[in-house]
DNA sequence: TATTCGCTGGGCAATGTGCTCAGTGGTATG
DNA sequence: CATACCACTGAGCACATTGCCCAGCGAATA
């Protein structure tokens, strides 16, 4: 999927976003267009999706967050999904196993504000019941490096020694 | 908290990342130093946080994700927030209100490798029971857009007719 | 009225970008 | 074994962008 090179190149760019491709080729201790390469391929693999800027919805007005479990009327999927995807407080919705149909990611600008979104998302016909759990606290934020690093390592592995010679060359770790 | 210009300096970021500060002037049609000065004040706020690169589990050899409501025993917290921490398949972590009182957010290689996942989070002290909800779709991937706009339509209305005249052409209030 | 603040529009040197090229060493294919 | 292919290197080039400076302007504030 994804080798050490490119792992190195995911941590860099999550460290530092705003790095250009020549600084990054100076760090790595590689050429200029192999981070190019890489990073090309990354994007059109769908490793990277993007570089959109992460906005905290607290600084925007909406320090609250909850999770809420849905519980679908059948055949209601489609419609319950197309309403959900209306309301701009629904940062994420999935389908899911279990006991209940869908979970959802919500936020709101207050704990009073929250009863307006919830009725905004559960004011629809196909949703029988919803279960709400208020966040808290939020330990560890969405995170991808140690996964990124995992995956990279389970490739250094995997193409193990094959790659060592050409590995202290193209490879060098910092 | 954001106004009008911010909410499109964020929008037009998401929908083309890589865009540079002199491209954006000219397609919001401001100066040059108004966008730079935006822009690094919505990151001094917090607002934006960063321009991480979003990475795509399944494309790393993750595809499933599931997420996984947890029963703490009492004063375990801190330990069990710990240990979570050290799982790469861990992507998320908050404490909440209700039922449970933890919800994660995991990844696995397989429907096999999320019991692997599973055992390896649950397999700790602190931790007295888990429900598993796995994921099917994502109808609605994490996203901000919406909301940001949300923010921005309530900042206009709400520094409203008086700025009218000046949003013309500076676009103000805060 | 004087001050402050945000925005404009311009100019400047330094830097980075996109692009191209030849050369090299491994790896697969015939 | 020879060949083609692929990824990487290191270099050069024209061009655009950046970071930084400045003076001027209008509106809000004291």
């Amino acid at each position: 999927m994804i080798d050490h090179l490119d792992g190195r190149v995911i941590v860099l760019l999550a460290r530092e976003p705003r790095i250009g491709v020549l600084e990054m080729s100076r760090r790595l201790g590689v050429a200029r267009g192999t981070v190019q390469a890489r990073l090309d391929r990354l994007q059109s693999n769908g490793v990277i999706r993007g570089f959109g800027p992460e906005v905290d919805p607290a600084a925007l007005g909406y320090p609250v967050t909850a999770f809420a479990t849905l519980q679908i009327r059948q055949g209601q999927g489609a419609d319950v999904r197309a309403h959900l995807a209306t309301v701009p407080e629904v940062l994420e919705l999935h389908t899911t196993t279990g006991s209940g149909d869908m979970l959802c990611r919500l936020v709101a600008r207050s704990n009073a504000d929250l009863q307006r979104v919830i009725d905004r998302v559960v004011g629809f016909d196909g949703i029988v019941r919803a279960s709400t759990a208020i966040v808290m606290e939020n330990p560890v934020p969405l995170r991808i490096i140690p996964l990124v690093e995992q995956a990279a390592q389970a490739a250094r592995e995997r193409d193990g020694r094959a790659e060592r010679s050409a590995d202290s060359r193209t490879d060098r770790p910092e």
